[in-house]
DNA sequence: ATTCAGTGCAACCGCAGAGTTGCACAATTT
DNA sequence: AAATTGTGCAACTCTGCGGTTGCACTGAAT
């Protein structure tokens, strides 16, 4: 995964209804047009934010019978904490150095 | 920190000329102008999106003397990072449990 | 044969936001 | 005093995107 697609799934997260369509999908695998009768928006949309997110991993089609189901990836949300954990530990680092060398320590 | 806001840092972090924002303050302090002479963008466009980084708690402002400097604040990196992975582990947790009931063992 | 879900595609609307220019103001420098 | 630098606020443009309606197609059920 390259650092391009990493500032995609932070998009992808960025927007509520997108997260109460992986909670949804948290209790089980649905399709969008049932995922759209829990949810207050159109099918189309549910089937555009499933688009978005199967983009980006969050989530996994998976055909069942003639409906096509989604299943949330949870793989891929533990891999992008363990990147974004990353980040933020080398920042907090290179910054305490920089401080201290300042203080002249 | 609530779940509303969880959101919020996602948004924020969905931007790729914040993260060049963050980059650059990940190796040190530095000013709006300052980050303005380094990337392709306006001093007021720099601004709007510390801003945004701010209120979500990614950066934090250090006045230094008349100029105005940020910090990024790490922490908020890596708190965001282990709420994310909790929600992944509870997802995969459940679904697995589900598709060990659906399999009938 | 026909109705009935479930899906996909396309066009359209409205709004938020990323970016710009322009101006006004305070502190610093010369 | 004048020029310089850093900041803040406001208005404007324009693209992206969340959401909608509408239509066409397919597989199942009656």
């Amino acid at each position: 995964m390259t650092d391009a697609t990493l500032v995609a799934v932070f998009a992808a997260l960025g927007d509520d209804t997108r997260w109460s369509i992986l909670a949804a999908l948290g209790e089980g695998e649905a399709s969008a047009s049932a995922l759209a009768e829990r949810l207050p928006v159109t099918r189309q949309a549910i089937a555009k934010h499933l688009a978005v997110l199967r983009e980006v991993g969050l989530v996994e089609p998976v055909p069942a019978g003639r409906e096509l189901r989604y299943r949330v990836v949870g793989a891929e949300l533990t891999a992008t904490a363990r990147r974004l954990d990353a980040v933020g530990a080398e920042w907090d680092r290179r910054l305490s150095a920089i401080k201290r060398i300042a203080e002249g320590l």
